[in-house]
DNA sequence: TTGACAATTGAGCAATCGCTCAACTATAAT
DNA sequence: ATTATAGTTGAGCGATTGCTCAATTGTCAA
């Protein structure tokens, strides 16, 4: 049997459907939130965020840290950047970085939470 | 200037250095826990699990609702399954899917509260 | 001014992701 | 038994992602 391009079976609950459509978030409310999330889906990333929640940090000892190259952490410092995770201060040739706001270090434990059951 | 593979400035702060090694967290646990950030970094899941945090719907309900077809929701639910955030009972023909626990509405929460700064 | 180094950037590539499509299973009604 | 429908699944595709590499910018020291 063919699978037809719309589901046609709203007259299951149609209650329910026209709720669900009435209540759903906006779309771009929609597409912030998950970006927000996205940026927190890669391992890299999330190594960054927890170092810098212990100090601050350069881009070079950040490197060093994890094992990776600068230019590889300066790519995803741009992400963390740009989600508003972290900033960053410039002395001289180094760029100091840190995390944005109390937040980021509550979600991250919230998450924690969920994994560890 | 050739890139080298490792940052060689740890000369800079090696104390900040190995505390951020010594201090990482495990690898597995943060693999476990870009993994869970990953499930929440898609539009998609993000709208199903707001529209089963309002009431408990059949993957077609969910469907019609999202204006998408049913193997879609499908594939999505299963990651959604697999990250336990959402569970679900069989109803003759039907699968009604729900939040798996009131973590994840807070969750959600929490990202909205920071993208609305 | 020159050279060294911290950091950023863009192109490119392999891997991953989200969807479609088609096939399939399972349950219910006739 | 046959038919219809709810749901699942795997292959395959176009798009996105995270890294490397090379080039570049900006700052400091000699």
């Amino acid at each position: 049997m063919k699978n037809l391009p719309l589901c046609q079976c709203d007259h299951n609950h149609p209650d329910k459907v026209l709720h669900t459509k009435q209540e759903m978030l906006d779309d771009n409310l929609i597409y912030d939130l998950s970006d927000f999330y996205k940026v927190l889906g890669d391992s890299t990333r999330i190594k960054i965020l927890w170092a810098l929640d212990l100090n601050e940090l350069c881009v070079c000892d950040l490197a060093a840290a994890l094992g990776m190259t600068k230019s590889a952490i300066s790519h995803q410092l741009k992400s963390l950047k740009e989600a508003n995770l972290v900033k960053y201060r410039k002395d001289g040739k180094n760029a100091f970085y840190s995390i944005a706001d109390e937040h980021v270090k509550q979600i991250i434990e919230t998450g924690l939470e969920h994994i560890r059951e």
